[in-house]
This record gives C-alpha cells, structure tokens and sequence, in this order.
DNA sequence: GTTATACACTGATATAGATCAGTTTATCAA
DNA sequence: TTGATAAACTGATCTATATCAGTGTATAAC
C-alpha cells in the first residue's frame, strides 16, 4: 500500500486531458470544432506570455512545452507539459483576464485553441464537463505541490534524482530517452546552476545510476534514484 | 494599471469562499445545512492528516490554520488559511481518496465539515456551483503559484518583507496586528531559520519599516516593504 | 514567589551550492 | 574544411544562510 506521505517523485503518470471533450454533447463538440484553430511553434518560441490577455485555452497535440513565471534574473519552472494536456486552465477565474504564466517550446510544438469565452459556457452548462476539469485542475494542483516540495525541501542530489525519474515517467515514459533540452535547461528545472547539474550527472553517471551519452540518457537504476529523490 | 509580471508580494485580498453556498437552490442548502457538522479544535491541534482518507469538504468559520505538506526534517507550509475559506477541495478528483496535505491550527479554531460524496454530488448536479468551485481553486493556484516563486527565487530578505505584508493584508487585514505565531512559526513561514528571522526582523526595525513589540507589529512604510520583497 | 520551560535573541562557525574563469567539445554555417 | 558560436565540462573561490552554542527574557506551573 502506498504511503501517503511520501513524494519520490514528485510527478506521477496522469491521465491524458483529451478525454474531457468526450464528455461533450454532439452539439457542443461541434461548437468547439467550428472554433477552434490549431497553430504550430517552433522549437523556443514562446506560446503564452504572463500577463497577456487570456483569450484562449489551449490543448497541446504535438511537442514539449515548460510552464513559467517569468522572474529576474531567473525564471521558474512550474512545471514542464508533455502532449494531450489542457494549458491555461488556471487563468479561468472570475474578475481574472491574463494568463497568470508564461509557456514556450521545447520543440517544435503545435497546440489547439478554443475561445476562453466558450470554454466557460461549456463549464457553465455542462456540469460532467465542470467536473472532469475540477479533477484536471486537481491533479494538476497535486503536481505542482510535489515540485513545491521537490526544490524547497530537497537540496542538490536529490532534486536531480527526482527530475530524471520525472522525465523518464511523466515525460518520456521509457528508460532510456534523448533530452530535448540543454544542462541549462535541466538547471533551470532543478532550480541548480548548470555547472551543478553537470557535476551531479557525472556523479550518477559514476555510480551506475544512469547510463549517459551527450543528450541520451537511461536510467538503470531505479531504486537507488527513488532512495535518493526521498532522502536528499 | 497593474503589471503582469508583478509578483510582490505572493499573495492577495481573495474572494471570501463563504458565498460558494449562495448558489445552492433552497433544496440544496437543505440537503448540506442537514449533512453539515461543526467542530471546535484548539491552539495546535491536526485537523487533517496528509495521507488519511478524504472524507469531508471543511469550511474554516474561525480561527487560523496553515495547510502544509509534509517533510523530514522540515515541514511546507503552503498557505496559511483565515476565516471563511474551503479547506480539502484539491482532494477531489479521481482515483484520488486521501488528502494532500496536512492542516493544523495556528488558533482555536472551528470548523465546518460536510461529506465529500455530497460535496461532489453538488458538483455534478449545478454547474454554477461547479463553476464557482473553478474560481477558488484556481485563485487558490494563483496565490500558492506566488508562494512558491517567492520561496525559490526571493533571498531572505525578500522573503520576510512578502510574509509581512501577506500577514498583513490577507490574514490579519490591518496595519497593525499581533501574531498568534512564535519566530519559528514564522521561519517556517519563509522557509528560512528562525536566527534569520528574528535577525532580519531587528533589521526591518531598525530602518524603521516597521515596529515591533513582542508579537505586536505595525508595518510602517509599506511602498519600502515591497520594493524589497519585489527586489530582494 | 520560585522553579521550569519555551521563546527571543546574539555572535561565531560551517557548508551547500553559486559564481567565476577558464578549457574542451559539439554544432552549424559558409 | 574552416571558422564561429553554443554547449559541456572542470577546478578554484565566494557567499548567503544554516547551524551551533550559548545568554537573556518572558510565560506558565506549582
């Protein structure tokens, strides 16, 4: 049985978002098609900007995309997006216009997008709707708080440790992936300086923890990386 | 008019949650009024166990209390709650049948409890319901999504001037408040020792930011405050 | 009123991880 | 193929803040 306390890692296999619109009648799936565009983005660009009015609410199909808060000198990573997810749920909340986040790619990246107007009438009218996006944003709550916990509570290795089981569960769901971002990238996502995360790689590269070659990187053991998330 | 990228400090007045109830039909508050439990706990005390299982929606009608996660050696406080706001709502969703996060009074509190089952029935049966329910979580993410920006970018000064100005404005709503917290409450607050605390505290009095008593403390020069919380 | 306990406060020291200042290795364009 | 730029990597140093080891001061308990 699980423990309820514990966070190693701090991101967990979610359900795919897709399968809110399915609770949709004819009509309404419909009215979402008629209007909805999909846009593509290159790898870097930037999707949404906090701040910016939020007129629509996205649904990325294809890519990798991070989820920020823009900050001086440093931005933070909320969390990074993996495709079949809804983004800029958050932003719907009443006397609220901006995006509360900023987004950008990864990859190249190309997202969905419906009007923020007729996403609340949807949520308005249609209550098996509301609450499938009651749990998306739940779990998404429940994301979020574990990455809270991961970079306030866990100092170097352990965050490090967290971050690659994250991408290889939540991200890539394989053992062995190709990292579509730099060591600043990971850097930016541990909340460590690049020359850190570099170190602690050929730490566990070392150790036999991972196997990793430039942007290829397996995880061989699971376990040790596990005790380690927990513990440091 | 005000900057998106803004953040300082890390919190804001928030919508009181009371009037969530207001959009129950007559039969509806019935139904909750009937189902509906009031407890008192004192200075101190758990009212939720992260971990243990979700079987009620609280309302905080008095008192104050900090929702954390938590950890060894050091717990996170995600917030800390006054009254009339809804406690446990990020428990709801699928698959999902234990609490995040823990809850303890800062205060004697008291709360009001109705089951989760008729909580999520209201959910599925009025969506205006549903849809206010939208509102506070996502003002809820807004506010933690602030927290957490200010605990992983922001040094201990930035921090302690943040916490000052949200006990200020969102918890006690006046300038000038006595603490029901000891340093350490307070260190735990800003993720900081309670040596800092109590070192950056003398500072803060000393360039007559505010003045301090005991428990007893009046911000003074509010436009300083948060220049250093948004610089610092 | 006296003892006990928790809290507030202070100065000295330790340390995790950032920053700096490079070198080496890829990557990409012409 | 060459030159230029970005990314990866390494060792030395620095610094913000924790930790330690106390002293003083309330508050509560008897």
């Amino acid at each position: 049985m699980e423990n309820g306390n514990s966070r190693a890692p701090s991101c967990f296999v979610e359900n795919q978002h897709v399968s809110c619109f399915d609770l949709l009648t004819e009509d309404e799936t419909r009215f979402v098609d008629a209007n909805k565009v999909e846009v593509n983005y290159k790898k870097g660009e930037t999707i949404i900007k906090q701040g910016s009015f939020a007129s629509h609410i996205l649904f990325l199909t294809n890519g990798l995309v991070k989820i920020f808060l823009e900050g001086k000198p440093k931005d933070l990573i909320l969390k990074i997006v993996p495709p079949n997810h809804m983004i800029g749920l958050p932003a719907i909340y009443e006397g609220n216009t901006t995006f509360l986040y900023s987004v950008a790619t990864y990859s190249d990246s190309t997202v969905s997008m419906v009007d923020i107007s007729i996403f609340k009438q949807l949520l308005r009218t249609n209550s098996q709707f509301a609450m499938k996006i009651i749990n998306i944003l739940n779990e998404d709550t429940a994301l979020i708080y574990g990455r809270f916990f991961c970079i306030t509570m866990k100092q170097s290795h352990g965050r490090m440790a967290d971050i690659l089981l994250c991408l290889s569960q939540r991200i890539y769901k394989a053992k062995k992936f190709t990292l579509n971002m730099t060591r600043a990238d990971l850097a930016d996502l541990t909340g460590l300086s690049s020359e850190s995360v570099i170190r602690i790689l050929k730490e566990f590269k070392d150790a036999s923890l991972i196997i990793m070659d430039g942007k290829m990187i397996e995880i061989v053991d699971f376990d040790r990386l596990e005790k380690i998330s927990q513990f440091s």
